[in-house]
DNA sequence: TGCAAATGCGCC
DNA sequence: AAAGGGCGCATTTGCA
C-alpha cells in the first residue's frame, strides 16, 4: 500500500492546531523534523527544528508555527506520549521548549516496544519496518533524506510526509498494544516501567567525559608514524587482506584467513609478527587517532550516544564516539579524567556473569564458591582436576578461567583447544592440548558443575520447544533455529541480557537517590559490568557509596540468594586508568 | 564517485 | 573452514 493511504484514514486537521480535549484522547504520538543535522551527532544539539508533528484517535496535525508548539504540548502534557526513538525527539524537542520529566506511564516508544516485543526475531526496529510490519505500508525514504539539507521552507512532500510518521508511530502503538494483551505477559510493562521508560529520560542527563586532547594527540601521532614505518618495511599494505594472504602464500604459510587467531599458528615467522603489529597500532591510530579528537571533543568534553537497548540480549549500546570500546591500555583511558576540582568513581560487579550463571542454574558450589569469595578460576581449576594443591600461580588456573568464561558462550573443544594452545605457546609451556583432552576438560567441567549441566540442557530445550528464552526479569529473546549457534545463544542469553537488566536497573535506582538527595546524575560512562561517575572529591565518597549501595540492591531484587560485589575504591582517582 | 559488503579488531 | 556471546568503527574491495 502506498504511504499517502495512511493519512487517508485519519482526518488531517488545519496546521498548528489541535484537536479539542475530548478528541484528543489518552495516546498522542509525536515526532519532530529537523534540518541541517550533523549525521553523526544526532544526540548533539545540531540542527533546526522545523516542523512537530501529532497523532492520535483518528486525527493528525502539523505545527510549522513554532510559536504554537509549546502551548500545544502543554495542552497533551497529561496524555501519553509516543514517539519511534524517544530520547532523540525529547532532547530536540527540549533545545526549545519547557517540558518536564516524563514517567513511564506518560512514555511509550515503539522502537523499544519492539525490542521488547521481538528481540532476535527482527533484525531492524525503524519506523519504516513498523509501518511496514503493521500497517503494510512503504515509508517514503527519500522525502526524509531532503530534511538532512539545510532550509527552513517545508515543501508540501516534507508535510506529507512528517505527519505520515506521527500517524504510522500511533498506529504502531495500537497494533504493540493488541500484541502484549493477547501475550498475557506482564513482563514487558514491568520491564518498560523499572528499566526502559525510566532509561529514557535518564540517557539524556549522561554527563560528558573530560578528556586530555593533547595527550591523546601525542600518542594519536605516534601510532601514525609507527605505522607508517612498518607498512613500508613490509612493502605491502598490510591493511589489505588479500594483499596479505598473497604475501604470506609467497613465504608458504596458507590460511584461510588472515585474522589475528588464524595467523597466530604462524607466529614464529617475522612476516606474521610485523604484520600483527602494524594492525594493533594502526587500529590505533585510526580508530582512536586524530580524527577521534575532533570529530567528538566539545570544549574538553566527550558525550557518547547510548542506545539503551543496543543489542538482542538487552545490552545497551554506545556511539559516536563508542565509549565501551576504548582501549584498556592506561595510556588511552588514562586520557579520560575528571572535571576540574572532581574525582572518578568507578564501580564494577565483581564475576557478574557467573554470578548470574549460579542464580540461573541454582549450581551450588558456584552458588558457595561465590558466597565464600573463592578465586572462581582457581576453584573451577581444582574441581575440573580434581587437584585441591593448584594454586593461583599454576598455569592450570587460566584453563580455569577460559573454562568460566568460555561455558557461558558454548565454548566448544575445538576452540578450547585452540585457545589453550596459544597460551601454552605464549608462555612457553611445553605442551599441546589434543582435542579428546578438551573434550574431557569441558565434560569434567559439567560434572564439576551439574547445576549448569542441567540448566545449559534446560535452556536449550526451552530454546526449541518455545522459539525463545528470557532473562530471570523475562526479557525475551527469539532465536533463528537455523542459525548455527542458536543453541549458544539459549545458553548465553539470560547470563548477557540479565546482567543488562542488572546494571540498568541499578542505573535506575541510582537516579533516583540522586534525585533525592538533590544530586545531578553524574554518569560520565557505563560500560556494560561498569559505571564511572564524575564528582566533586568532598562528596565522592558518599555518592559512590550511594551507587555501589544501589548496583548491589539490584543484584539482591533481582537475584537473590547471589551474594553481589561491587568494587569500593579506597581513594578516587582523577584519570579512567585508575590512579594518578 | 558512491555505496554496500567483507574483513578485521577494539571492548565487556 | 570451523564455528564462544554481544556491540561499533575503519579500511579495503567489488560493483554500479
Amino acid at each position: 500500500m502506498s504511504s499517502s493511504q495512511l493519512l487517508k484514514q485519519v482526518t488531517v486537521l488545519p496546521y498548528n492546531t489541535l484537536p479539542s480535549q475530548e478528541m484528543i484522547g489518552s495516546h498522542v504520538a509525536i515526532d519532530t523534523e529537523l534540518t541541517g543535522m550533523n549525521e553523526e551527532k544526532l544526540h548533539r544539539p545540531t540542527g533546526n527544528l522545523i516542523c512537530v508533528t501529532m497523532s492520535g484517535v483518528g486525527w493528525v496535525t502539523l505545527f510549522d508555527d513554532m510559536s504554537k508548539v509549546q502551548s500545544a504540548l502543554n495542552a497533551v502534557q497529561e496524555k501519553r506520549w509516543i514517539f519511534h526513538n524517544a530520547p532523540f525527539d525529547l532532547f530536540h524537542l527540549r533545545r526549545w521548549f519547557n517540558i518536564d520529566e516524563r514517567s513511564p506511564d506518560k512514555l511509550w516508544d515503539t522502537m523499544i516496544f519492539e525490542r521488547l516485543l521481538w528481540s532476535g526475531y527482527y533484525t531492524s526496529f525503524s519506523l519504516a519496518d513498523l509501518a511496514r510490519r503493521y500497517l503494510k505500508v512503504v515509508l517514503d525514504k527519500k522525502v526524509r533524506e531532503q530534511f538532512s539539507k539545510k532550509g527552513s521552507v517545508l515543501t508540501n512532500e516534507q508535510r506529507i510526509y512528517a505527519m505520515e510518521d506521527a500517524v504510522a508511530t500511533y498506529m504502531s502503538w495500537e497494533y504493540q498494544v493488541r500484541q502484549i494483551d493477547l501475550r498475557k505477559d506482564d513482563n514487558i510493562y514491568k520491564l518498560w516501567n523499572e528499566i526502559e521508560g525510566p532509561m529514557i529520560e535518564i540517557v539524556q542527563r549522561f554527563k560528558g567525559f573530560s578528556i586530555l586532547s593533547d595527550k591523546w594527540e601525542e600518542m594519536a601521532e605516534k601510532n601514525e608514524s609507527i605505522k607508517n614505518a612498518l607498512a613500508n618495511k613490509l612493502g605491502f599494505n598490510p591493511g589489505s587482506p588479500k594483499q596479505v594472504k598473497d604475501a604470506l602464500a609467497k613465504q608458504g604459510i596458507i590460511v584461510f584467513s588472515t585474522q589475528e587467531s588464524d595467523l597466530l599458528d604462524f607466529i614464529h615467522h617475522d612476516i606474521v609478527k610485523k604484520i600483527l603489529e602494524y594492525r594493533k597500532t594502526a587500529k590505533l591510530a585510526s580508530t582512536y587517532g586524530k580524527k577521534f579528537l575532533h570529530r567528538f571533543v566539545e570544549n574538553g568534553k566527550i558525550f557518547s550516544h547510548y542506545w539503551t537497548v543496543g543489542a538482542d540480549s538487552g545490552r545497551m549500546a554506545s556511539s559516536n564516539p563508542n565509549l565501551q570500546n576504548i582501549p584498556s591500555d592506561k595510556n588511552f583511558r588514562g586520557c579520560f579524567v575528571a572535571s576540574l576540582g572532581n574525582v572518578l568513581g568507578i564501580y564494577d560487579y565483581h564475576q557478574q556473569e557467573p554470578c548470574i550463571t549460579a542464580f540461573e542454574s541454582q549450581d551450588q558450589a558456584l552458588i558457595d564458591a561465590i558466597a565464600n569469595h573463592r578465586d572462581l578460576h582457581l576453584e573451577t581449576a581444582i574441581r575440573v582436576f580434581k587437584d585441591e594443591s593448584i594454586t593461583k600461580d599454576d598455569y592450570r588456573r587460566f584453563l580455569g578461567k577460559i573454562l568460566n568464561l568460555g561455558i557461558t558462550y558454548g565454548l566448544g573443544p575445538a576452540a578450547l583447544r585452540r585457545q589453550v594452545n596459544i597460551y601454552y605457546s605464549e608462555n612457553n609451556i611445553d605442551m599441546s592440548m589434543g582435542y579428546r583432552e578438551a573434550l574431557d576438560l569441558i565434560k569434567a567441567y559439567f560434572e564439576s558443575y551439574p547445576g549448569i549441566d542441567e540448566w545449559s540442557k534446560h535452556q536449550k530445550w526451552l530454546g526449541e520447544h518455545q522459539g525463545y528464552v528470557t532473562t530471570a526479569m523475562g526479557r525475551r529473546r527469539y532465536l533463528n533455529p537455523y542459525s548455527f549457534n542458536w543453541k549458544n545463544i539459549t545458553v548465553n542469553d539470560p547470563i548477557q541480557g540479565g546482567a543488562a537488566d542488572q546494571v540498568k536497573l541499578a542505573i535506575v535506582m541510582f537516579d533516583k537517590a540522586c534525585k533525592a538527595s538533590g544530586i545531578d546524575l553524574p554518569i560520565v560512562a557505563v560500560v556494560h559490568d561498569e559505571i564511572v561517575i564524575d564528582v566533586p572529591k568532598e562528596s565522592a565518597k558518599s555518592i559512590g557509596g550511594i551507587l555501589q549501595h544501589c548496583m548491589e540492591a539490584a543484584g539482591h531484587k533481582l537475584y537473590p540468594g547471589i551474594v553481589w560485589t561491587v568494587s569500593s575504591p579506597k581513594e578516587f582517582p582523577i584519570s579512567w586508568a585508575g590512579k594518578d
